[in-house]
DNA sequence: AGAGCTATGTATAATCG
DNA sequence: TCGATTATACATAGCTC
């Protein structure tokens, strides 16, 4: 039997619902990434899985980089964040402006985050007073040794089998060997231990080779989100 | 005439690209408002048009809050960290686009001397080609982490406190009622001064009550990206 | 730009292995 | 619980206004 018209709630089989949820998720990573390419976007793509997992896509990056950045942050920053609401800046009129201050914003961006790295690396215990530091940082710190240990397994068992995990290992790029769309799946809170729980989902279209790839390693809190009161809403 | 097969490629052409744009876009925002709907979900979708405007979709808050948060951040502190380069009235066009690449400039500058100092503490696993090196830096990470840690419980024996906050408990459960699905769509920077220029995009199903909403009024840049180191790729 | 139209390409619900 | 398969619903490229 081919398709079947489904009205659009949500399904209560939480069998039925999963399988639905990889599929769709498919289908709408596929889109997004053709809308980046097609129309030379940045599209992000965020969710929670049924079972609270995290899934981000983004082709191209920065909009997930924001994210992950985000998501790493500690409490006494969000809360920094929170009271800064009125943007003002000097609006420009032409294009090129845009342009040039979207790049301007980008590396003071980078910058910002690259001295938040730095504070990272250079980790003071002693001076640290606040215990969401010591938190974010103990965070960052415990991704890094994952990370490394990764990278350690994966050489060891690159010395002995050759592809064990492949399906999980994977990176695939599209054809531009720049600009790598991206899945993450980040683990929930109680998997923060599973150092392998990667997600492939390549978007598979037709006739091109597919050689996307996805990785995975970060296990991240999903759970850090507040409500925005400036942003009103209306009917 | 029909629908026709395409490429999945740059559009060239200004006027299609915007076009398809919408089009797609209007697709995007109904699946991911239908795999919301189906799965319960958290979906959320951000991308800029090809003329710098940012749009975003979420059905379920969480994830908008958080980008609404991180994007106003940037912007105010860009504007703190801009300050004296603000082009005056009188410039003219080319005057301002040369200080703006002389900002530029400024920042690579200011970038290349940061990623320096981090190469040096910055252990990359995925660059790390012996065992023992990896050892090595596992060890030291491990250390710092103790430390840190360390750190932690002197400092929560010594004060003690209340640390039950309940955002935790909060995100996760959300009811249907309060959690209404949004597009936001954000000006540009040049727009920065419409308090309104909402566009709203509801899924429009077919047969059923559409109570979804849209607002907008928020104008914020849509800059603020790079690369999250800890998130390093395997291949 | 934006709204409709229609032929056709695609996504996907149901089913089977 | 997964992949494949298939029939069908749906999205959308190219037009026109």
């Amino acid at each position: 039997m081919g398709r079947a018209k489904i009205e659009i709630k949500r399904i209560e089989n939480k069998t039925n619902r999963g399988v639905t949820y990889s599929k769709r998720r498919k289908g709408l990573i596929k889109k997004a990434y053709e809308l980046s390419v097609l129309c030379d976007t940045d599209v992000a793509l965020l969710m929670f899985s049924p079972t609270g997992r995290l899934t981000s896509f983004s082709p191209k990056q920065r909009i997930e980089d924001v994210l992950s950045h985000f998501m790493n942050l500690s409490e006494r920053e969000r809360g920094r964040m929170m009271h800064g609401t009125n943007p003002t800046a000097a609006s420009t009129t032409s294009q090129i402006h845009q342009e040039l201050r979207q790049e301007i914003n980008a590396l003071l961006q980078q910058i910002h985050v690259a001295e938040e790295k730095l504070s990272m690396y250079e980790p003071d215990p002693g001076k640290m007073t606040s215990m969401e530091e010591l938190e974010a940082c103990e965070k960052q710190l415990e991704t890094l040794l994952v990370s490394v240990i990764k990278r350690k397994m994966n050489l060891s068992s690159k010395v002995k089998a050759s592809e064990e995990e492949s399906n999980e290992a994977d990176l695939l790029s599209y054809d531009d060997a720049f600009n790598q769309p991206q899945i993450f799946d980040y683990g929930t809170t109680s998997e923060r231990n599973n150092v392998f729980s990667s997600t492939m989902v390549p978007p598979d279209i037709k006739g091109s080779k597919s050689n996307m790839n996805v990785e995975k390693e970060q296990a991240i809190n999903d759970n850090n989100i507040l409500s925005w009161p400036y942003m009103s809403q209306f009917k």
